[in-house]
DNA sequence: CATGAATGAGTGTTCATTCAT
DNA sequence: CATGAATGAACACTCATTCAT
């Protein structure tokens, strides 16, 4: 009934095959010949798929991206109070970044290089937009700060990624408990 | 009187080059001609001064991230108040990141990429140790959270490379008042 | 019908561009570069037929030596006397190199050189067998001195390197009568 | 009284260290800097003795020859009956290449590549007359036989080379028994 | 659609040679 | 005489991309 066509089960190789290697040693040792192999695929094949390397990169960029934010709402309701909500997303994202590691690594390096384009970055943060509504409504209520949601992100998101890092290279351990204190940290940060 | 070795100057028009190559496209955009080219030196000099590519890129990391962090404590005393001490170290970390770009974005790019080792990190951590002691301190006073440094760190420091970025995609601009307002959020989150 | 695959027309091109470069200017001036255009292929599909430069030469000197090696016995009968049999593949062994004197030429350099690894010289004297069974029935019938085949080796075979040598850099010039001579030589210094 | 002068001494340092290193891994394995710092000299000091790296592999070629081939005649006496003044001289020869092996690999190595020129060559061979003399006397005592001095060095001293390359390889070891078997091998091939 | 052999420009690196000191 | 830092052309090798099959 739900059959997956031939050509989205390539896609899918290429992606877990991309973040893969990228993810071990960085974009330079990810050639598409090794992209290819790992993703049982020809080398020519990748190029019925993306128009070459910068685009692979980008759509894998934008899929995982996506992915990550549309995890962030798989059990989120608009009516939950401000506090309920933020936390409900927050929990998510961190469960992603603690759990999706590979993922989350990918992201966490391309976001912070100069290879993946403003567009493709664009199109990634589409669906984050009820965590803005959010904080929208939250400062109406009075319960945010006024602030630009790039500094709410800035102080209360992004830090997740530090601590995947961190916890990756084996410099801490994130135990339950941590994760709690963490989020009591982002919910400071950004509430009035 | 003040000299400075000619292969002082070398030195330092390669971490210059180095920089500002990675930062315009990436690690594997700065190819070892055109960092000479850009240092007005020989492909081969380059290799006089670090033994290979792989040494250079963490050499030029080590040299970025230490000054970085001297910057920090250019004008902090031991004596300083918890909260006062963490608003000096934090406003000066702010203006290196927001002034010093080129550095900052260079940093931004190596902390999240698998591309530097594990003890040029180490390395270039070496010179925080006053905050961790100021951290620990707060701790001790009551003042700052119970959690890890790298918890304290991960969502006070580590939202200015964030927005740094942002504000060099020009996505948003920071004003003095904006970095205000982020300090706020960075010290509300660690203090008890 | 007897088609040859177009990667075995390839190798053949690699082989002879190979021996040809290496005997002009020794093997420090024959670069992949100008092995790949002599063969008219492009660099990097050298790489798609051996694993290294090393690995290039290592196979080039296997394939030659063989060829050297086959050649000896082409008309050769194990049911010859051994002086008959000795005389014969003595005659072929000067016939290859005199009249294949590029293939010589570069086995000579080779046998001579650090460069090629135990393995591949091992391989190389694979099909060399039938000439030590020689030496060894020689030897049983009191025909043959009783010494080791390298000593036999070194003084009956080895000396026709040296002599077309000597005709290459036209020192000498070896008539019909002086391979004749040459082989008297040959075979005094083996007989008992 | 006897003073040997500085520039003697790195001369010797420079053949020392060329030859060492030219035996390990070939000539593409003896780069000057390499060659420089083994005889406790600057570079630029080669220079200073050679025109060029080419020059340094012909001059030390000379030397290393000249040295091979006056060791032949250490004790040799002009009114020796052929006989004896070929053992004498033969002996000598194998003693070389069986104790002197650095220099005796290095010629062998040299002999067989086109990288020294032939004015070098015939440099080298100038002491090697006495034999030639011996050779042709005993020509006319109708003891040798009447070939070329080319076949006759072919067939009675360029086999040593042989024999010391295999026991340097490990594939033989020459006790005093089979230097004399191999003498007796010289021997037969020459004499009539 | 899919392949994978072939390409060749481009990479990191070496090394013979020079020259200011 | 001697140095050794500096050079830059040349090298071995890689890899994004193409195209005949």
């Amino acid at each position: 009934m739900c059959t997956v066509s031939k050509s989205q089960i390539k896609r899918e190789a290429l992606v877990k095959a991309t973040v893969n290697l990228v993810n071990n040693n960085g974009f330079h040792a990810a050639p598409m010949s090794k992209i290819a192999k790992m993703a049982n695929v020809s080398p020519g094949t990748i190029y019925l798929y993306y128009k070459n390397k910068q685009d692979l990169i980008n759509q894998v960029y934008i899929e995982v991206k996506t992915a990550f934010t549309k995890f962030a709402f798989k059990d989120y309701e608009e009516n939950f109070s401000v506090e309920k909500g933020f936390k409900n997303i927050w929990k998510n994202l961190a469960e992603f970044k603690l759990k999706e590691v590979e993922e989350a690594m990918f992201l966490s390096q391309c976001d912070n290089t100069p290879m993946i384009d403003e567009p493709s970055r664009k199109e990634g943060l589409k669906h984050l937009q009820p965590l803005l509504d959010l904080w929208e409504r939250g400062q109406k209520e009075g319960i945010i700060k006024p602030v630009s949601p790039y500094m709410l992100y800035a102080f209360s998101i992004y830090p997740i990624a530090f601590l995947m890092n961190m916890q990756q290279r084996e410099l801490i351990k994130l135990t339950p408990a941590h994760v709690n204190d963490a989020y009591e940290m982002a919910w400071s940060s950004i509430k009035i």
